[in-house]
DNA sequence: AAAAACATGTCAACCGGTTGACATATGAAA
DNA sequence: TTTCATATGTCAACCGGTTGACATGTTTTT
């Protein structure tokens, strides 16, 4: 069995109570059995049971992070960068990928607060779960709104369209289409939408834009239906690689006749795609925010805190849209 | 405050006990009771406390996962399927982000020991950590051999680099060269540079491998020091990656002058990098096996398992080695 | 010499659920 | 009619650590 608090007082020959306050350093505590006491744990490989321990302080240490997947590097960095601050602050992190689905981000949800953890960050979510309005229990969303009430921190999605869309339209490009993710989505990730219409209109362009599907198929038929197409700003640069694959099947010069700009700048898309010309989102800052903003949520409870922030993205210019 | 069963009993009309025995199925209950007892729940937003619960039982169904990094898509793929299959099985995840530092691995050991879960599955290893050694604690590597008595998964190392060194061969490639990640790591990824060793010398060639770096400087050192270089076999895709990068560079045209092949081919690099030749890695069934033998020595303790597991990869060809 | 600070011990309640023992009551089967 | 399966209740111990109250020393300070 697994030692307990009583076994290494039995071996460093004091009171569980006295071990007790070395472990969480409370009262006076002599410095020889400070040492008698660490000695009995190492010898009996002590760990204490923090089950135990959050059952009465109340307090698990744990945030739930719900995600669509870690596959997707967006979403992989996030969540690196989410867990690694949290783990400098003490706290650990319950991993949930949603794919996307509302029944499992309702489990998840669930699983959660069954688990008591502390709060929650998620970027996952299905319109119309209302389930993320739970009292007591602190919410961040990630380029999500989740509801009303629960604080969002996301890049500044309208700018970074705007820089896309321009950078387009500086290069000389007429018929920029622009492919999105599913909009079905309450995310201010629409905004980049929005920043392309209004962009294009303001240079008397016409926006035109394709939601996109799971087999990215929907850019064949792009192509198939403007021939013309000489720039396409895509939502994110997985799709933006599609489209340079479409383009090179269809012997399409990039960037000659056509110019892509995708959204994200992973690491990992910078590395594999180095030469994608892309709209880099400022995702360790996003992280270290959710986690600023949860973590003052579950410290002082009812003090008002700010409902979006919105942090400046940043436009790398590659090949892909004539360098 | 959060309710209890005690207050889910009295809203219900019914004894705690009862309401266990609802939560749990256990022994004798009415129909009727059992549905007071379901809206008495519903009424309060009653989350049984799995913590008390696992104090209790002395099962917290939590799996400990140490990686080095949730941004590198084939951990990130890795870590959503591991979720992903210990969910349907009822288990939760703690994520740790080792980034290959040595004390970041040994304090996520601790720190998982603390909250008492159920077992770990590590992809991330500094060599000599013994810690790992833990009695009553069910742990399994993955790529990694932990220690001459925890179980390892992993995908056929040697075969995967015998399919790319020999296609590299095949397509009439001289001089091949070889670029391995850290072979500090006591990995059997190292059977790759094995294999491709022992193919090179099977066809009176003379191997060289390179150890890659942090920031790819190696890479240039690699090109200036082989002029000659008509063959590259990496050991990941990110690597392959970089190699082609340079060699654009260069005006090295691959792959009529030069033949890159790169390893594990996650979905993000077939999205990114469609056309780059690769071993894929068979990333779900090496999860679903990592979680099976977890779950195994969970079960049945002394039960004897298999400490070595190897699924086989799968080549593809592209264009960067000549389609 | 008295007061204050230091050091440790004993004891019990508590966190929220689980479980076994035991009691009681009802309706159905033998 | 007796027995048994069903249905529910009461009670208390337990999981492992925390905490406050209180007691009893020993040192330091004043």
């Amino acid at each position: 069995m697994k030692p307990k608090i009583e076994d290494v007082a039995k071996v460093a020959g004091v009171s569980p109570t006295t071990v007790s306050r070395v472990l969480n350093n409370r009262g006076y505590i002599g410095e020889s059995t400070r040492i008698k006491v660490h000695k009995a744990m190492e010898q009996l490989n002590y760990y204490p049971n923090e089950v135990a321990r959050s059952l009465f302080i109340k307090k698990t240490f744990l945030i739930g992070l719900i995600f669509p997947t870690t596959s997707n590097p967006f979403y992989g960095q996030l969540i690196f960068h989410l867990e690694n601050i949290a783990a400098t602050l003490g706290y650990k992190v319950l991993l949930c990928n949603s794919q996307g689905r509302e029944d499992k981000e309702k489990n998840y949800l669930n699983m959660l607060q069954r688990n008591q953890v502390d709060g929650i960050i998620a970027g996952a979510h299905n319109k119309g779960i209302e389930e993320y309005e739970m009292p007591n229990l602190p919410v961040v969303g990630v380029d999500r709104y989740l509801s009303s009430k629960i604080p969002v921190v996301s890049s500044d999605n309208y700018h970074g369209g705007k820089l896309a869309t321009q950078l387009l339209v500086n290069k000389g490009c007429k018929n920029i289409i622009h492919i999105n993710g599913p909009i079905s989505l309450e995310t201010p990730a629409n905004l980049r939408r929005k920043a392309y219409e209004d962009i294009m209109r303001a240079n008397q362009l016409t926006p035109l834009t394709y939601e996109i599907d799971d087999h990215f198929t929907i850019i064949k038929q792009l192509f198939e239906e403007n021939p013309r197409v000489d720039g396409i700003f895509a939502s994110d640069d997985l799709i933006a690689s599609q489209v340079i694959r479409e383009a090179k099947e269809r012997n399409i010069d990039i960037p000659t006749d056509l110019k892509v700009i995708g959204y994200d700048g992973t690491e990992t898309t910078r590395l594999l795609l180095p030469g994608l010309s892309t709209v880099q989102q400022p995702i360790k800052e996003i992280a270290e925010k959710a986690i600023e903003l949860l973590v003052k949520q579950m410290d002082d409870k009812d003090d008002a805190i700010q409902l979006e922030t919105i942090i400046p993205g940043k436009l790398i210019e590659g090949e892909t849209t004539g360098g």
